[in-house]
RNA sequence: GGUCCCAUCGUCUAGUGGCCUAGGACGUUGGCCUCUCACGCCGAAAACACGGGUUCGACUCCCGUUGGGACCA
């Protein structure tokens, strides 16, 4: 409840005549469309359109998400397609599948930015009608030469204000001389400040002679990011920023903006962001596919587990509660619970077995372990597809073997990806042997090739073919040859499944079933 | 360079002045179980960046230093 409030009292800009001429500006289209209720919740997730989802892009848009859902709000996603080139269908179908695939559905959208650049123009005309900004007519050149020279003096460079200055003659000479303009937000040179309650930060102060007079609109007419983004969210009636902490030193100007175009303050929440182990920021350039999202999906993920995982860095509740159900994370989540340091994605190239941070692959072998069968069976059933190892009857005859199996596999199970390659033998019979456990569990001893042949034959008399039966069939042959149990059961193991670990040998026999377990062994037996 | 933000085990984090000889999770590791592997269970190693204050008492509050990040260019 405090959160609706609390910034709207204390964003400030400390300067009440500043205030009164920008809130008597006349209103016009603009404001008829925004149509306030503030105490709904509205956000919403506005990535540009790279090509795919980003995990730090996911984990903005999840929290947005999350909020929205835990209070009933409305979630927006705007695509920020300012640059035009960059912006294809393509490009912007690899953030909405990333979305899908998570489960992170929108209200409202895709918008696009561009669509609304008529609305950004006339803000900044808006600005510059009521003395809020104005048209600065320094060439790129002589303020690069100035950043140079400060630089050298090792001085501060801020715009130094020239056009400000101009005497409203001078301007109109320049314009009608056909000169090139930006539109420059004129701060107010009072000594104030702009404060705000960030609900993740706290309360952030910025003096207005620290913020110089940035520009809002190109010469070409373009407007920048700082003025569009903040119509956009005022024209969506944005009631919570929540996005990287990337964007909180942009937030000072934004305000200003918002106070002197009229807008009322959404509050803000800023979240820290994710770094790689060396604190830099996660990259697909730099790191590769790992820091997208469709890369999990390729690789086996459970989509809610990466969420889950994703919503770890960088929040947590006060007890020890780490796996979440989406209801469960809905309810849970809070903006008191983000932290405000950055927090690191611990992926470290070349390691096979850890190939993203293993603690996502840690709770996703806990999803695959603990979810529902029935939950679980689609992915398990589309991965089999994939693969070609699907057969219609695991829905149906065989549905109860099925769900025997994937039950007796999931526990070691660490992604959707080993349902067809440690899972292939009991799939399918065409699986490939381990070297190392060839070596060690059938080419070891001279005695397995014959082992394994009596142990077909005792399997062959049995009328039922069941755990208690296969396990009685070793001990006593074991004990019969004078060999220890494990010798053959080891190497059974491998004759049937190609792998040295795995389940309960007696339950994978029951599994596999007779025919192919007697087949096994003995085709194992001719190949030593 | 200026401004802003941040700082607890390798990583994610709990901690809001005494409950902390700092808790949990992942990872690493010892053991139990055992036909192997995993799960599970029981253990171990592993952190409050540093220096000043404030206080009877600081991981917790204040200041500084250092380090990291972001933004502006």
């Amino acid at each position: 409840m405090k959160l609706f409030s609390s910034s709207q009292q204390s964003c400030g800009v400390f300067n009440s005549t500043f205030l009164q001429t920008t809130k008597n500006t006349e209103l016009n289209e603009l404001d008829a469309l925004r149509n306030y209720n503030m105490n709904q919740v509205i956000v919403r997730f506005a990535p540009s359109p790279t090509g795919y989802l980003h995990i730090g892009g996911a984990r903005t848009a999840l929290y947005n998400w999350l909020f929205a859902r835990k209070h009933n709000g409305k979630f927006i996603l705007r695509i920020e397609d300012t640059d035009l080139e960059r912006s294809t269908d393509e490009s912007i179908r690899g953030i909405l599948d990333g979305l899908q695939w998570l489960g992170l559905d929108w209200d409202e959208g895709p918008n696009f930015q561009t669509q609304r650049l008529n609305y950004h123009k006339e803000a900044a005309q808006k600005l510059l009608a009521n003395g809020s900004a104005y048209k600065c007519f320094c060439t790129k050149e002589a303020l690069e030469a100035k950043r140079l020279k400060a630089q050298q003096e090792k001085s501060d460079y801020r715009y130094a204000g020239t056009c400000r200055n101009l005497s409203p003659d001078d301007a109109r000479k320049r314009e009608e001389q056909g000169l090139p303009f930006v539109v420059r937000f004129k701060v107010p040179q009072t000594g104030g400040m702009v404060a705000f309650d960030d609900a993740v930060y706290g309360h952030i102060e910025k003096r207005y002679e620290d913020i110089e007079d940035f520009v809002v609109l190109r010469s070409d007419g373009q407007p920048l990011y700082v003025l569009s983004n903040a119509v956009d969210d005022s024209m969506d009636t944005i009631s919570h920023v929540i996005r990287g902490q990337d964007g909180i030193a942009n937030t000072p100007k934004q305000i200003l903006m918002y106070q002197a175009l009229g807008y009322e303050l959404p509050v803000f929440a800023h979240m820290p962001l994710t770094l790689d182990i060396n604190k830099a920021k996660i990259s697909k350039r730099k790191h590769g596919d790992v820091v997208t999202v469709a890369y999990y999906k390729e690789r086996g993920f459970i989509p809610w587990a990466l969420c889950n995982f994703l919503a770890l860095l960088g929040w947590s509740t006060s007890d020890d509660r780490e796996l979440f159900t989406r209801d469960e994370l809905i309810e849970a989540f809070s903006m008191e619970g983000i932290v405000r340091h950055n927090s690191i994605f611990n992926y470290r190239p070349g390691d096979p077995k850890n190939w993203t941070d293993p603690k996502a692959i840690s709770i996703n072998a806990r999803y695959l372990s603990m979810m529902s069968f029935e939950e679980l069976m689609p992915y398990v059933r589309k991965e089999l597809e994939e693969s070609n190892l699907w057969d219609a009857a695991y829905e149906g005859e065989k549905k109860q073997w099925f769900e025997e199996t994937v039950n007796l596999i999931r526990t070691r199970l660490h992604t959707l990806k080993d349902f067809s390659t440690v899972g292939r033998p009991y799939f399918s019979d065409d699986f490939t042997f381990e070297d190392a456990a060839v070596a060690k569990n059938l080419k070891k001893d001279d005695r397995v090739k014959q082992l394994l042949i009596d142990t077909a034959e005792q399997f062959d008399k049995l009328s039922v073919f069941n755990i208690e039966n296969a396990e009685n069939v070793i001990r006593v042959l074991a004990e019969g040859k004078g060999v220890k149990p494990g010798l053959i059961i080891n190497a059974v193991r491998t004759a049937v499944t190609g792998q040295s670990a795995g389940p309960g040998l007696f339950e994978v026999l029951a599994a596999i079933g007779k025919e192919r377990t007697i087949a096994r062994l003995r085709k194992a037996a001719e190949i030593i």
